[in-house]
DNA sequence: TTGTAAGCGTTATCAG
DNA sequence: CTGATAACGCTTACAA
């Protein structure tokens, strides 16, 4: 087993001191090119690369993210994992990704683990548990300790922190709008209780659009589901007797779950899709694109969240101490994406 | 903004010494019941945390487990890492995870800036350009450093690590027998080309299963896709011109992307399934559970496979020095899930 | 029982 | 131009 290089060995090996070793790697005018020439050739040979342990505890900066998601069986999260990836290898960071299970506790202990020194800051979605307990006491600590944190899609307010948001509400409209549009006007929705704050928002964009068509709410049409991130028997159960009993042309559904398992009940009533009854979802994934009919979608841009997360962030980590106490809001936007599940606009 | 405590401002703010704070935190047997009650009292209440960074440095051990994948935005791999995060935490050990984008360089780079102190091993999937150039150098650099490596699902020969394989051959094999058993024997197979190891692998377990039956193989009956990943416009179009050109009643899939879409295609041929065309694939995932009809799959237990990978290498760093170099290959069954898209077996 | 000092691998400051 | 020294936060012989 071959030992790492450092700048010790390497200065043992060459007959020099450490620091001269250390400097004329980083090019110092200090040291005489004959030396440092030697230097860096032996440390090419050797293939040297500083120990990254070191440099965090001597510098203080770990150049290290940490990212704290409830769940990563999940396509959205994974692709906004990939934008902060992106984003952080970009401006040479690394990033160290840890799972909350959407439990409270769990949560609080990655965030302390992960706080002692191993990440400059912090870039989460909370969980659900979180929410409900209203107990944020792990941001706080961590902001005071001077970390800055973003928070992205779940977020909650009176942080001191940023935040990127899907325009829910906004997304939830277009959905909405574009079946109206295509001549529904019987849309339910499927969405999740309040307390998650996507499913409220999704669900004022609901109301929002039917709104701007004039076309009255009915709570019968608004069906709250208490997951949002999996589909339980019970849901299966409750989305089965919604469409059964409602007499709808159009259902908005708040994930893709959903609205699968509503695809699924409407085909086996053997009513058609689009032609009967239109079908939209939030957010775009695999399986709004590949089911058949294909879905309708909201697109999350979840990777463009993630790169914008991570930009906010590092752009906090690397400011100086000075000017900062601002903190701000950004938006990111969605898309509709038109599959089989609609019909077309109908133009006037 | 409050500063972290550290040992020294704890020995300054009670007057004592940094060793004595560090060992009274530790327990130790050498300070007196009073001073070591006073210090923990302190930390307590300030929730002091030792620096993780500084105990890496001083134990040359990061309790850290570095995760390189060709890309997370697949099913397959989130199973994997949620296997791989229980474990790790369970066992007290860490998780950075960090993303090949199916790339060499990106790989080797991922891997250097890990071993440069910020993981004690690794957990690997290999990308699939570096399979293809053969080039693992990254690979045996980090383990001739004494970094302990297992790789999982894309494994290569000839590197000195633990293995952790899906029985990728069984697992098609059960597949395959099960479309038999139900009466097909015109089988087509939507494979990969031979270099990656799984779909070779699968193909290899689907002509067992043939032959296990006295089946004649047909070359015609076999479709070579050469990316696995993701489904092309150019990979739909092979799809389609095979399973319209061939007169088959069953086809097996290595992966859940090209059996949803060879589904749209035989829909849309007008064929029933599973009563014209019996559908089985590889991995079972979201798109398996809910497509319509909901497809038969060979699970993979993703989770298991993290699991085990992490147990593997955390056994290895554990181990004491002296009696390694002992290298072995977990198997993780599969089994198959019955869904819609194929018949009953029929009973002799 | 407590404190001093060395060391993990680096860099920065200052002296030679 | 080169090298000793201190420091980052912690642990641990060893000394007092």
């Amino acid at each position: 087993m071959k030992r790492k290089l450092t700048l010790k060995s390497i200065a043992k090996e060459l007959g020099v001191s450490i620091s001269t070793v250390s400097k004329a790697l980083r090019d110092s005018p200090e040291i005489s090119e004959e030396t440092r020439e030697k230097i860096k050739a032996y440390a090419k040979l050797y293939n040297y690369k500083p120990n990254n342990i070191a440099l965090s505890l001597k510098n203080r900066k770990t150049n290290t993210i940490g990212v704290i998601i409830p769940q990563i069986v999940h396509h959205f999260f994974t692709t906004v994992i990939q934008g902060i990836e992106h984003e952080a290898r970009e401006k040479n960071y690394n990033v160290i990704i840890c799972l909350s299970n959407n439990d409270f506790d769990k949560e609080v202990l990655n965030m302390e683990l992960l706080a002692n020194g191993s990440t400059d800051g912090f870039i989460l979605s909370v969980s659900k548990e979180t929410m409900l307990k209203e107990d944020y006491h792990h941001l706080n600590e961590v902001i005071e300790q001077g970390m800055p944190v973003v928070m992205f899609d779940r977020v909650v307010e009176g942080i001191k922190c940023d935040r990127v948001l899907i325009d829910d509400k906004e997304g939830a409209k277009k959905g909405v709008t574009h079946m109206i549009r295509s001549g529904c006007r019987k849309i339910g929705i499927i969405t999740s209780e309040d307390y998650v704050s996507v499913g409220r928002l999704r669900t004022e964009g609901y109301l929002d659009a039917l709104d701007d068509f004039g076309i009255e709410p009915d709570d019968k049409r608004i069906l709250k589901l208490d997951n949002i991130d999996d589909l339980s028997d019970k849901s299966k159960k409750r989305i089965e007797a919604f469409i059964i009993k409602n007499d709808l042309d159009g259902v908005f559904t708040v994930n893709e779950l959903f609205a699968v398992h509503a695809s699924r009940v409407i085909s086996g009533l053997g009513k058609k899709i689009p032609e009967d009854i239109s079908l939209v979802c939030f957010t775009d994934g695999q399986l709004s694109e590949h089911a058949v009919p294909s879905l309708t979608a909201v697109s999350q841009h979840g990777e463009e969240m993630g790169r914008k997360a991570a930009a906010m962030l590092i752009d906090k980590l690397e400011r100086p101490e000075d000017e900062e106490e601002e903190y701000s809001t950004a938006y990111i936007d969605t898309s509709l994406v038109e599959r089989e599940s609609t019909k077309e606009v109908i133009k006037r």
